[in-house]
DNA sequence: AGGGTGATGTCAGTTACTGCCATCGACCAT
DNA sequence: ATGGTCGATGGCAGTAACTGACATCACCCT
């Protein structure tokens, strides 16, 4: 028998989302969700850089995958397009886990705090695009220009689908707001 | 004679930046930044939310600012024209303190957590320019993709006019971001 | 003169976060 | 099996961000 139970950053995974959505951000303190994972608080800081990034277990892997996705897309796509290539393959990372992922935004929603983390994350999602579309040989101006773009689409497309009634899949929205994107940037409008 | 040295929340300001050039956004306590002012740390937290906002003075005026601009854009103007309108129009906030934003950009890109306010800042204009596009009566999708996409403009203006040798004005760089997003999205590559 | 006001000070308390050392089952080498 | 290392955890003390409650006292108004 293991001396402790297994995955204890899972269990403080579940325990902060729990606790978060149950009792509110704000109104629950690390020693409670160590607690409530049968830990220390001590030990939630060996797991967690801090109170918020225990929310964000995803992200490093989100980033990697995107990248990776983006890497693999034809060589002759534009630099927008070859992102919007990425965001649709990465869209069953989403669609997987809906439920999960509409109780984790309803409680980042509810905190400023959570809401900051979340725009760094997306930040670094910029960042990381801006990599790989340079390395594809996309000059730096352009680069920063289509990841910005990009992750606007990958946002916008996200908020739409959280609350898509209809729960189509992440890849459908995805290509809407694409569109939507393409419309708004022709030139300026037409005479007469 | 005053019963007080006027303007406390200016001296905080200054004292603020002076210290986190100095030794480090994170080396400096909030504590040490009132004792140079010529006040207590209680008093900074009635003057400022928290350690970061202290830098973030302008935000507010110039998130107004850029509001009333877009809503002053020709009626005729697309989504983006009247973003990229505003933005034009409060070029000389960021051009008449050049200096003081050169050390506070520095001082920002040092520390994690001052990144993460400034992105807030950054999604509050978003929101501030959803707001205003939606009373032009401009469709809360288009609204929200315009608005993103011009923040993009802002951000990626703002970041060149900061590294531009010839300090060329904050206008110009808008319009050459902004032209550089149109040629962005054009549709999908010509076909051969 | 006297009372109200507002910016500040003082102090105690909570909580996020960190460094250091102790513990002790698991695992490995002999 | 013996002994030693390792790795995840606990315990504890300390720092610093932030908050609430109350006191102070020049200024202003009447």
């Amino acid at each position: 028998m293991a001396r402790w139970e297994p995955d204890a950053a899972g269990r403080l995974r579940q325990a902060a989302l729990d606790l978060y959505a149950e009792r509110g951000y704000e109104e629950t303190t690390v020693a409670e969700i160590a607690a409530r994972a049968g830990l220390t608080e001590r030990t939630y800081f060996r797991h967690f850089a801090d109170k918020r990034e225990v929310l964000f277990h995803g992200s490093t892997e989100l980033q990697e995958a995107l990248a990776a996705a983006v890497e693999e897309a034809p060589a002759d796509e534009s630099p927008l397009d070859a992102v919007a290539f990425g965001l649709r393959r990465i869209g069953t990372f989403f669609d997987e886990r809906r439920a999960f992922s509409l109780r984790r935004h309803a409680v980042i929603r509810s905190s400023p705090e959570l809401q900051e983390r979340e725009l760094m994350k997306r930040d670094a999602l910029v960042a990381a695009l801006v990599e790989v579309l340079e390395r594809r040989g996309v000059a730096p101006a352009t680069a920063a220009l289509a990841a910005e773009s990009g992750i606007s689409v990958f946002h916008l497309a996200y908020a739409r689908w959280i609350e898509d009634p209809d729960e189509r899949s992440y890849a459908e929205h995805v290509d809407e707001t694409l569109a939507s994107l393409r419309a708004l940037t022709v030139s300026p409008a037409p005479t007469g």
